[in-house]
DNA sequence: CTAATTTGCCTATAGGCTGTAGGCAAATGC
DNA sequence: GCATTTGCCTACAGCCTATAGGCAAATTAG
């Protein structure tokens, strides 16, 4: 009897992987063993439970969408940086609905604190710093970027847009704009 | 043996209860069936699977949300029924939170056309009306809306901004404030 | 008012998922 | 080569969905 060659990584990986195909909220332990031709009683051997499983994809999903944002900022400013910021959002979303639900999953406080979710509102700051907001405007206008980012995205991904014109690209666009222009206006130079 | 009085209507009723109780994904029919004292083979006479649970739920939810806002919205205009209609949508999803899950729950197109899933776009651009916006603006405004309050209340819902100053509530009146400056600009009167 | 029918909830059952316990064989170390 | 460790297995228990068929309460008909 050949061994499938298991690690929490390899499992954590697949299960990214199934979370693209079939949706966060399909992933088992059931179909991850089934994925590995193995039955699912072997995978508690390398994870506590399947809530470990999905805390470890949204950790995945987390840090991998922060390094694209990271990597989208860099040598961007103002309205720059702005569009590239929410693209990376929307993109990562569009090209991983799996792994964006993951990161959207509740983390308990410590696993969050040592999550990259520190990244992303460090680097929501990063391009705020173009509008020189003062506090407590800027904190504000974090919490309206990422509001106004994942609804839109999650309205999106639920197919709120899809029967009617003009398109989602649009709209988009015609959002970001106005964020910037809202920005600017609230800015204090 | 005393039958229990099972009805569509009571198990969608006492569903939407157990929603705010436990959860919307917790909702399930056994805890339903627990909570009348039955078995849960007992609830398919009355419903043809969890799903269909989950639909009467969901649909119950949008009219009650579609309710509200209206009355919110009676007699308003502008910046005023902006306000209105933000925290209608706000206190709604903090009083319910279990029924404002259920609102967000995707539904085939047909049941979708025929909830009040219409009520609200035709309500949200209603409010646009104060503003002078044409179209495609005024799309573009709706789903801004859109995204930005449900985003909002998703966030704030999940925890993250509990753990920050300024309080959750300083923002939510900023960024109408926000709104209303950003659509008065965006207006061509 | 009784008898027939319908209705409502029951038990039994099957299949899927989570998770634990204990077993055997492959891999590793001495 | 032999002992130990490790990895995946079977078996099982508990909970969930869902279907089938049964019996008794409620309703309707004569």
């Amino acid at each position: 009897m050949v061994r499938a060659g298991l690690s929490p990584e390899r499992l954590t990986r697949a299960g990214v992987e199934l979370a693209d195909e079939v949706g966060f909220d399909q992933v088992t332990v059931s179909a991850l063993a089934r994925r590995f031709d193995v039955k699912a009683a072997s995978l508690y051997s390398h994870l506590k439970n399947s809530q470990e499983l999905k805390t470890r994809i949204a950790l995945f999903a987390l840090e991998e969408l922060a390094d694209r944002v990271a990597a989208a900022l860099a040598g961007r400013a103002g309205k720059d940086a702005l569009e590239a910021f929410a693209n990376a959002y929307r993109d990562y979303a569009r090209e991983h609905p799996g792994r964006y639900a993951a990161a959207r999953l509740r983390l308990d406080p410590e696993t969050a604190a040592a999550s990259a979710g520190m990244r992303h509102s460090q680097m929501t700051r990063a391009i705020l710093r173009g509008y020189d907001l003062t506090e407590p405007d800027q904190t504000h206008a974090v919490r309206m970027l990422g509001s106004v980012f994942h609804g839109y995205v999650s309205l999106e991904q639920a197919g709120g847009f899809e029967h009617s014109a003009p398109d989602a690209q649009e709209s988009w666009v015609w959002m970001v704009d106005s964020l910037d222009a809202l920005l600017r206006t609230r800015s204090t130079p």
